[in-house]
DNA sequence: CTGAAAGCGCTAACAT
DNA sequence: ATGTTAGCGCTTTCAG
């Protein structure tokens, strides 16, 4: 692996012109064969053989972007999400790898527009939409009323997890409540009785959600929730760690929670950090659940609420596929309206019954 | 969330042209002040800010296809790679994620090309370089000479992780055998003596300087490896499954190996899954270590060879952005040498001194 | 059956 | 200081 790299002709890609005159024919004869379909290509045996020749020859790739001038057409989808430098984002992955599956079966590419922040960056956006892609993915996009009227509407556009209502944009989604709230339930049926949640951040829609699961099992069960049991954090280990941290800390000599139950995995993870640092054993001391079942909760063994990530990936390139479609005149729009799909519990070896007795928080 | 989806406006953008008209210009004086650059942009403040404005008004985005039929560049670097159907790709996530960040620092967007095997789509490669990117990343390609010889001339193209030397293509790398070789001594002068290596496949020369690299560790301590404890595979979890439990049925009433190299993080994984299932302890009564140190193992607490994932795909990012820049004639081209990066021991909980007693294979 | 012409939206020459 | 012209590579009428 150490030869010199020898720098490559950058000779230009042959162009239909190119294949004509080298097939002795007119640029559009060499079209017509070379797209194969559209123009009533009446093109005599003979030439096509030549021109297939030529192009063979030269090497020939029609240009994406000449097409796309014409046709409006790139066979691209874009996928817009935020990207966290610090720690990968699992959530991403999995919608992406659905993202990029369905539309390979389609014949789309996917490209990726990484956003710092959606509320300083939103005015990027419209520029996603400058020809380059066909139709527009935003991957749990937090954007107020305001930004979302921004959102430029020459250009399909469907939203996964959003947490407004964008006016003419599909939003795709699980039933986040209804998940947490099963989740709780299932910790209190348990035995469980102190619960901590942390939970994400406030303005994200899915959050909030998530608490209202966790209230909701509490009133079914019953069960006063435990005061000052629910934390506001980011989605991601680091606020987990955090938050977890200040927490302990905050209330040293009271009863140790009996459970936690995670934002999402990433918030999950974070806690593992901290619980296997101070010593207390998951599950025999407390328990742990996440939310999201992504990969990394699998191979950690987390119990989560599994939301159909991938699938939510697929669905969105399928409807947004339809949506290009329709608008470049074939086929019907699909059916616009907002798809929920259920969440299930995964168990893990996070998850167990209560310890038996009481232990304080050090 | 409910609210069904009004068909948006399917208004075409706004067009040079509009801007001009509605600003009583031509295009190209709109052009000479929406670029603001180029061409000795005399324009009138006056007209100037009539443009501005009707720009503003319509919402004008420059069509970047067109632009990029004169200009030939669409700022976006395309990134080949397999995509397992079954699991995601972690190995991928953390390439990618660098390859996004540094390419949107320079202005870049990224976009992914899905493969399902090398060999079998090596063929599609060339239509990618149809002018919808500038420069291409190949992502541990496996292609033969004869494959590499086809890839296109007149799109910069940069390996990481590549099998095989292309001519003219920089390639990426980190010291795999290194990597290995320091692990295996680590495990060795631990006192582990019966180490397993679930390896790669053959035909990956990274799976192959790793076994290269459990050789030369067993070599330089003295130590006679133990027969047939070399084994192949693929770089997925499944793999280390399968193989991890068909070598201890072959091997049952055996001594248990001590320890488990696996020849990257998702066999290492696969592994826990298979040595969970069957009661046996890690790290109590065997140790495992993968290789590559994704989120996936740091998650997990697995120990394991770090490779600098993230720094391979921001390095690629910017050398391809480099060479796609002087083959523009904005430049030099960078100096074409292949970089071999260093890896790193990390540690872990699954990593331990042997067990005192024999155990043999149940 | 095939070629000529026009245009997609933008930009870079050259004219005014 | 602004407009005209031509062309990037391809496709789609419309003439031959």
């Amino acid at each position: 692996m150490n030869t010199p790299a020898k720098p490559r002709k950058s000779s230009h890609a042959a162009t239909l012109a190119d294949v004509g005159r080298a097939a002795g024919v007119s640029a559009m004869a060499a079209s017509a064969v070379l797209n194969g379909a559209r123009t009533s290509a009446r093109i005599s045996e003979e030439t096509r053989d030549r021109i297939l020749e030529a192009a063979r020859q030269l090497n020939y790739r029609p240009n994406a972007t000449a097409r796309a001038l014409t046709s409006r057409r790139m066979n691209t989808l874009g996928l817009a999400t935020t990207l966290n430098r610090e720690e990968l984002n699992q959530y991403f992955l999995e919608v992406f790898t659905g993202v990029v599956e369905a539309g390979a079966e389609l014949g789309q590419n996917t490209t990726v527009f990484a956003l710092e922040d959606w509320h300083r960056q939103a005015s990027r956006i419209p520029s996603f939409c400058d020809g380059r892609i066909d139709g527009l993915i935003l991957l749990a996009p937090l954007l107020d009323d305001q930004e979302a009227q921004q959102l430029p509407d020459h250009t399909p556009i469907l939203s996964i997890h959003s947490n407004v209502i964008i006016p003419g944009v599909i939003n795709l989604e699980s039933d986040e409540e209804a998940g947490a709230q099963a989740m709780v339930t299932r910790l209190l049926e348990m035995g469980h009785r102190r619960i901590l949640h942390l939970a994400g951040p406030n303005h994200s829609l899915g959050a909030r959600r998530r608490v209202a699961g966790y209230l909701r099992a509490h009133e079914q069960a019953g069960v006063e929730p435990p005061p000052d049991h629910v934390v506001e954090g980011e989605f991601h280990a680091e606020s987990g760690r955090r938050r977890l941290t200040q927490w302990l800390e905050a209330h040293r000599g009271e009863e140790l929670p009996h459970a936690i139950f995670a934002g999402n995995d990433a918030i999950a993870m974070g806690c593992v950090d901290v619980l296997v640092a101070r010593g207390i054993q998951i599950p025999q001391q407390m328990s742990l659940v996440g939310f999201d079942d992504t990969q990394l909760a699998r191979s950690a063994r987390l119990a989560s609420v599994r939301q159909p990530l991938r699938e939510l990936g697929q669905r969105a390139a399928r409807l947004l596929v339809a949506s290009v479609d329709a608008k470049l005149g074939e086929g019907q729009p699909p059916a616009a309206t907002n798809l929920v799909l259920p969440t299930e519990l995964v168990d893990g070896a996070t998850l167990s019954a209560p310890r038996p007795g009481p232990l304080r928080i050090t």
